[in-house]
RNA sequence: GCCACCGUAGCUCAGGGGUAGAGCAGCUGUUUCGUAAACAGCAGGUCGAGGGUUCGAAUCCCCCCGGUGGCUCCA
């Protein structure tokens, strides 16, 4: 859990790749200017792997004008100019950006104690803190990649600028390598293994960011979901099942539609009543616990559901599986007296780290997050359930981060992202305190000592979404699940027509014993099979021809390659079923 | 929602004012094969939808829908 410190010698690449990129987006802003004499300069900082520039032009840029851009950097890098850097008076730099509004609005920005500097290369100024490299040269091998919309400051009420994304590297190995992980990560792209192996779809008919699971991707959704509630029952969770769809005064009471109604769907008329569809689970669970009168005997009492809810996204923010607008949240609602809250974040901890680490995650990083400015609740409830985040993660022996002020307005939150196999990190398990809903819910119990008391509650979903949580999966494995999750386990090949029979009954064996194994009876040749098979990325090849139907075996390849040789089907039976409750 | 780009067969893509093409997949036939693609034939398209310009539009223009990369948003 503890991030990885660097090497000395990685934090000396991390700061030379940094000034090579905040070099490039110079050396591109002087192309740029030279192109288009009246462009406007806002900000151009390094990033990840890369750089950008956003600028004013009277047209937005083609895929056309990189290519030129790129020639004229070139250009500049081959001259071998040197940065040269300066500081100027505040009344100086005004003078000297005059025509650049951006760079005018940065300048006031900028505290008076604060020296205002300049980096200067070949006649190109800009407003800049540094560092650079010494010479245009060192940056040994760029690209520019895309062009984007960029509203100026991130704030979309501003004018939009056009942004230019570049990378850049020490070397044009590096560049490269880089590119190189690119192509990797386009290979395991969620959206096109969706497709390879027919695991989901979206469809125009149905409608954007609604997903359509086929058999393999529902097969695996149905695996997850059946690990997921054995677990639950295990720690003591109780499952419900809630409707799509309530009345208006049902979230008029929850707050969400005064809180988050541009999220939700228009309201459907029923027999004059309007009801909306849900965006949240919380309502609904609510009303079981509502359903009677609780004694503090009866908590905590652990709800859970997977829940599917419907929240609009605006259009240009769909993507895959990763952001849609029916997604299922495996939703519990944990209701606790206060001192039950730590012992119960505790459990929720280790429940999602167990569960994430079964789906192959190893590496976490968790943040907790406090009070906001605007908030709800009693400082002595925000206090404690602050604390509880705390100690529990403590007694866990978690590192975390604390983002101050990061929480909702209702309550504290502990938030965990995971590190897929290439390093990218998504945010899936959360966990967060309510002091909203039970008070507008009018939730209690009646306490030992006779008066009435309001629960806390703590929300908590540790995929996730289960749709994203299965786009994560996809990337993280490539595809290639591991048995205990792909949808077929083995795939039998016979080698000829004559051999169909044996591999039928060999399926049937497996089968019975509880495995999901198909037989490939395409007129094909064994070759075929086998790279189709490949291509799959199914676990196990069994290949059945004339030597194994007489030793009552099969010949077992794995998805590596690796030939293990005929083995007897009892075998092969006895070493899947060891990886499926293995969860390998 | 905003900016840019894209939308041609199930998939990947070519064609860019004179009414459509390849590979793979599919279907049919032949072949019955020992660890990543057998061979042959056939079929498959209102070129995302609608409107306009034109003698003629897949091609040019407008608008809508959908996708991609960003921005913004993300209880």
């Amino acid at each position: 859990m503890p991030v990885k410190q660097k090497t000395d010698e990685e934090l000396r690449i991390d700061d030379q790749r940094h000034r090579i990129r905040h070099s490039a987006a110079h050396i591109m802003a002087e192309a740029v200017l030279k192109l288009f004499p009246e462009a406007k300069f806002a900000i151009g900082p390094a990033i990840e792997d890369g750089f950008y520039y956003d600028f004013a032009v009277e047209r937005p840029f083609t895929p056309e004008d990189l290519a030129t851009i790129e020639d004229a950097m070139r250009e500049t890098i081959a001259a071998d100019v040197a940065f040269e850097t300066a500081e100027l008076s505040r009344g100086e730099s005004q003078e000297l950006f005059a025509e650049q509004p951006f760079k005018l609005e940065i300048i006031g920005g900028i505290p008076d104690d604060e020296a205002i500097s300049t980096y200067t290369h070949e006649g190109f100024v800009d407003l800049c803190r540094g560092p650079h490299v010494a010479s245009t040269a060192e940056v040994a091998a760029f690209k520019l990649v895309s062009i984007a919309g960029a509203y100026w400051r991130g704030d979309e009420r501003n004018q939009m600028l056009q942004r230019i994304y570049g990378t850049a590297w020490e070397s044009q190995e590096a560049l490269e390598e880089h590119l190189r992980r690119l192509e990797e990560a386009e290979k395991r792209d969620h959206r096109r293994l969706g497709r390879e192996l027919d695991l989901f779809s979206t469809s125009d008919q149905v409608g954007p960011g609604l997903i359509i699971w086929h058999p393999k991707g529902a097969r695996i959704r149905s695996i997850m979901e059946r690990f997921w509630l054995d677990e639950h029952l295990k720690r003591g969770y109780e499952l419900v099942y809630s409707p799509h769809i309530g009345k208006a005064t049902l979230w008029e009471t929850s707050g969400h539609l005064e809180f988050f109604r541009e999220s939700m769907y228009d309201p459907m008329d029923v027999d004059g009543q309007e009801y909306f569809a849900k965006p949240m689970n919380c309502p609904f669970h609510i009303q079981v616990y509502t359903s009677t009168t609780r004694s503090y005997r009866d908590l905590p009492i652990r709800l859970t559901e997977m829940g599917t809810v419907y929240r609009y996204e605006r259009g240009g923010v769909l993507h895959g599986l990763m952001r849609v607008r029916g997604f299922t949240q495996d939703d519990a609602h944990i209701f606790c007296r206060p001192d039950q809250v730590e012992d119960e974040i505790v459990g929720v901890v280790e429940f999602a780290f167990d569960l994430l680490r079964t789906f192959g995650f190893d590496e976490f990083d968790v943040y907790l997050a406090t009070k906001p400015e605007k908030a709800v609740g009693a400082d002595a409830d925000w206090e404690h359930a602050t604390a509880s985040l705390r100690n529990a993660l403590d007694r866990v022996g978690v590192d975390y981060e604390v983002d101050e002020g990061g929480g909702a307005f209702y309550g504290p939150k502990l938030d965990i992202k995971i590190r897929d196999a290439i390093g990218r990190s998504w945010q899936c398990t959360t966990v967060q305190f309510d002091f909203n809903l039970p008070e507008r819910f009018d939730m209690k119990y009646d306490g030992a000592d006779g008066a009435e008391h309001r629960p806390y509650m703590v929300h908590r979903a540790l995929f996730g979404s289960l749709e994203r949580f299965f786009g994560v999966l996809i990337e993280h494995y490539g595809g290639a699940f591991p048995t205990w999750l792909a949808p077929v386990q083995a795939e039998v090949i016979p080698i000829a027509d004559r051999h169909i029979p044996y591999a039928e009954e060999v399926r049937d064996q497996l089968v019975a014993a509880g495995l999901r194994v198909h037989v490939d009876a395409r007129n094909e040749r064994m070759n075929a099979k086998i790279r189709d098979a490949q291509l799959q990325k199914v676990p196990y090849m069994l290949v059945v021809g004339d030597r194994e139907a007489e030793a009552n075996g099969v010949a077992v390849r794995l998805r590596s390659g690796e030939d293990l040789g005929t083995l007897p089907v009892a075998d092969v039976l006895a070493r899947i079923q060891a990886e499926v409750s293995a969860r390998t």
